[in-house]
DNA sequence: CGCCGGATTGAACGGGTGTTTAATGTGTTG
DNA sequence: CAACACATTAAACACCCGTTCAATCCGGCG
């Protein structure tokens, strides 16, 4: 049970049938969304609806399977470079390989729909940038929060969801660029007021944050977190 | 065609029909998102399927019913506070409201969904930030930037797809919750790291600003927005 | 060879979809 | 009252969905 599914075949001159009809559903997964048929992702890896059951259980299952490589795919590749913090970053220098495209666009789609992959990888996302923004507050770079767990989950929310919006809004409207185009757009696009806002901020003084610390009295609930500020 | 679907029965006791079947594919489509069939929608409005296409002539007409009906009601709302800046906060406070809670959450399920209603959502608040930033920045609150209009975009982005992919993950996780105890849920997550972040930023230096000024011989395309630098 | 097990297919099933159609009710008007 | 227009319904239609089933192909093995 643990072990099911593997080594049946195994040899063959060709890709194994199970990971062409993987690879077909992740690609329509990523470009039409997860209400297309079982067959139109038959006929892209050249097979038949229900040979996509015979090896996957259900439709159900198939997502399952994609979600587990595309996690895999991800957390391979990140460990390959650890650096560049944001995610979104992360994931366009990943998008400029085009063999890995598909399973972006996979990703995008799975924050999109907010299933428990979104939720994994938010999650995964906030855990990494906790780390990678403890390591630049530690060398001095960063400045310290008077929360640091709730600034780490708000700037992974916005990076993220500023990105599935884009996405989401250009992704189709646009002519038949390429997926990398698109991509680079979006990274062009958010840069400079990226760095201008985390380097300068927004505001000119800190009145409106002193009148909320003010006004709030507890910084979450704990003690001590508060000598962080200034 | 132009006052086409008016005043036909007009008087009635209750409510007319065909704004009880708007108000329920409101409260359906946000809930169960656009996939949720018509006669679900027709039994939560007490009617049947085929009314519902006989006073929308398809579900594609119901869809754009209720996107014009949601974005008149936000359309609305807003010239009534005009005040608070970002979207968030005005959703927020419109979701304090029960009465619009629905409305709310189908303007949330549209930009998720990524239609024409969401890009008109997008635009829409991004005119809306310009004037706002706009007035800020004459007002000498907020600081000028090199490419206001990128700021601009990148600032509604980020802010709203935030938010939505917030929902997306929180919105059928969490328990019986009402909409609007989530809604303070996320306004109390995000207020404190995002009044330091824009009163504070994130680095304590410009030297990844200035790298990229370097790196990047022009600011967008023009010639003299950068005189608002520094 | 003969059998067997898995890969693969094509057709069928049951259910849900959006939409159409004919019939029924119902209030207004001549 | 008769006639018409409209709201409303229930049933039917055609289609797509995920899934099941029996049959077929095919390679390995006793």
């Amino acid at each position: 049970m643990a072990s099911a599914g593997v080594v049946p075949g195994e040899r063959d001159g060709d890709v194994l049938t199970a990971d062409r009809i993987l690879d077909a559903a992740i690609e329509r997964f990523g470009c039409d969304g997860f209400h297309v048929g079982l067959r139109s992702i038959a006929t892209a890896a050249g097979v038949t609806a229900g040979l996509v059951i015979h090896h996957f259980g259900s439709k159900a299952g198939l997502r399952r399977a994609c979600d587990e490589h595309a996690l895999a795919v991800m957390r391979e590749q990140k460990t390959k470079a650890l650096t560049d913090g944001t995610a979104a970053m992360f994931m366009a220098q990943l998008a400029e390989v085009e063999q890995f495209a598909p399973v972006v666009r996979y990703l995008l789609r799975s924050l999109q729909a907010g299933g428990d992959l979104a939720m994994t990888l938010i999650e995964q996302m906030i855990t990494d940038a906790e780390a990678y923004l403890a390591a630049g507050e530690a060398a001095g770079v960063i400045r310290p929060s008077r929360d640091r767990a709730a600034r780490t989950r708000y700037l992974a929310y916005q990076a993220t969801g500023g990105m599935v919006l884009w996405f989401s809004v250009h992704g189709a409207a646009v002519g038949p660029e390429s997926f990398r185009t698109l991509f680079r757009r979006y990274v062009e696009e958010i840069t400079l007021p990226a760095l201008e806002l985390f380097s300068q901020g927004l505001l000119v003084d800190r009145s409106m944050l002193d009148d909320y610390l003010m006004y709030v009295p507890d910084p979450p609930s704990d003690g001590d977190a508060a000598t962080a500020a200034r």
